[in-house]
DNA sequence: CAAAAAAGTTTGACTACTCAAACTTTAATT
DNA sequence: AATTAAAGTTTGAGTAGTCAAACTTTTTTG
């Protein structure tokens, strides 16, 4: 079994991977994600590299293996029924658990998963959209797009809010932007690079296109 | 904060100090206790005497100080209410849950500890009848006498099994001996070390002094 | 009480993880 | 193309935890 320090960094290079469009993870990224120096996380590819979690050669990218894809989904699948059974059952706010996930996933043995799991009803994605892999890690990332792309009069339903960052949640839910709510985009401003959208019985928000390319929505 | 393996050696410290006569505890049993050489335990001694949690001189016992108590009670009291969550509420075996908690009780927050222990209803004991600590470190240890005490045709109920051992706890499930089961004393053969109890509806069972000491009953 | 057994300690070495700082390679800029 | 900045690597060192094995102290027992 993988360490808690291994099962970090390989969610880590997932979501790194994910977001990069040559889908390889650079050392100075991953090191300033999981807040250690470059040094160390360059040791510990090397490492993973030995396991064969990843590939990796000197100076260059790194991507995951299917091996190493494996240990992400199944890290991504116990955070995400956590978090599902934080907020659901123990009434946690939305905003915060996210890290306290971040600790308990890595405590949570296949049984346990799987009665949480059937207890919360075979969930397919977490409390903030996020898609839950299955037992056997397969996801089903729905085809949905930013609300930074939608046109001014477009009416759509929020599914997923891809930030874990509890600032940017506090805000979202505050504003009422959760993942069911619908909204109706009442102005796009593309030289303010910013547009208005307003939820049902809430005064019309503005966003920047930064924070609505993290809102993703389906057109209704 | 105290690391996991710091807070498991503390909870084997603790229930040592309990049982020992003397209400100290040595370091060959601690080793065994936590499956490391004597070595090892001699060096992190050293390292808990340093940090105040425990008292001890060279070449004697070893005590728990009051700081090193407070985490004890702490750990155990995460243990407890995570046994009682996942026999209660994951319906786990009743035999099998002392082992997850083991794994779980180092990840769990004071903020998700106090919603489980609300979700539950504030629980007394685990399920397997021993007391919970509460928030502040009070626990209420009841005046209850091993079954090994009674003599025959005592009429008694069972309040705890004082046994963490899933072998011992799948045969005392399997004989029907779990908090709350009424039994009467059928015999007692001071000779054999043995008596005979039996529980409604259910054979008698010959148990020895040495399983019968492990449980815990109320006279009623 | 002397010898043996048990309990406790010390030492040297190893893995996992980390940092700081020097260094090398690659990429970006002027 | 030459310089600089950024990214990546290496080295030396430190903490936490562990073992094996030699050693010392205490306890047990013949």
């Amino acid at each position: 079994m993988a360490t808690e320090t291994v099962e970090n960094y390989i969610k880590a290079l997932y979501a790194l991977c994910r977001e990069s469009p040559s889908g390889e993870a650079g050392v100075a990224r991953l090191a300033q994600e999981l807040g250690v120096t470059k040094g160390t996380a360059t040791s510990m590819i090397k490492r993973l590299s030995l396991a064969r979690l990843v590939k990796a050669e000197p100076y260059s990218g790194i991507a995951l293996t299917a091996k190493g894809n494996k240990i992400a989904l199944d890290v991504m699948r116990r955070h995400r029924v956590i978090e599902t059974f934080l907020v659901r059952i123990l009434k946690l706010d939305w905003a915060d658990v996210h890290e306290e996930a971040e600790r308990l996933e890595h405590a949570l043995s296949p049984r346990i998963l799987d009665r949480l799991d059937h207890f919360l009803g075979r969930p397919s994605t977490d409390p903030h959209g996020d898609p839950i892999p299955d037992a056997d890690g397969n996801v089903s990332e729905a085809r949905n797009k930013p609300l930074a792309k939608c046109r001014a009069r477009e009416r759509v339903c929020i599914v997923r809010i891809k930030d874990q960052n509890r600032a940017f949640l506090k805000f979202a839910a505050d504003s009422g932007f959760m993942p069911g709510v619908n909204l109706v985009v009442q102005s796009v401003s593309p030289q303010a690079a910013s547009l208005i959208v307003r939820a049902a019985r809430r005064k019309p928000v503005t966003l920047s296109q930064i924070a609505a390319a993290k809102i993703l929505v389906k057109v209704i």
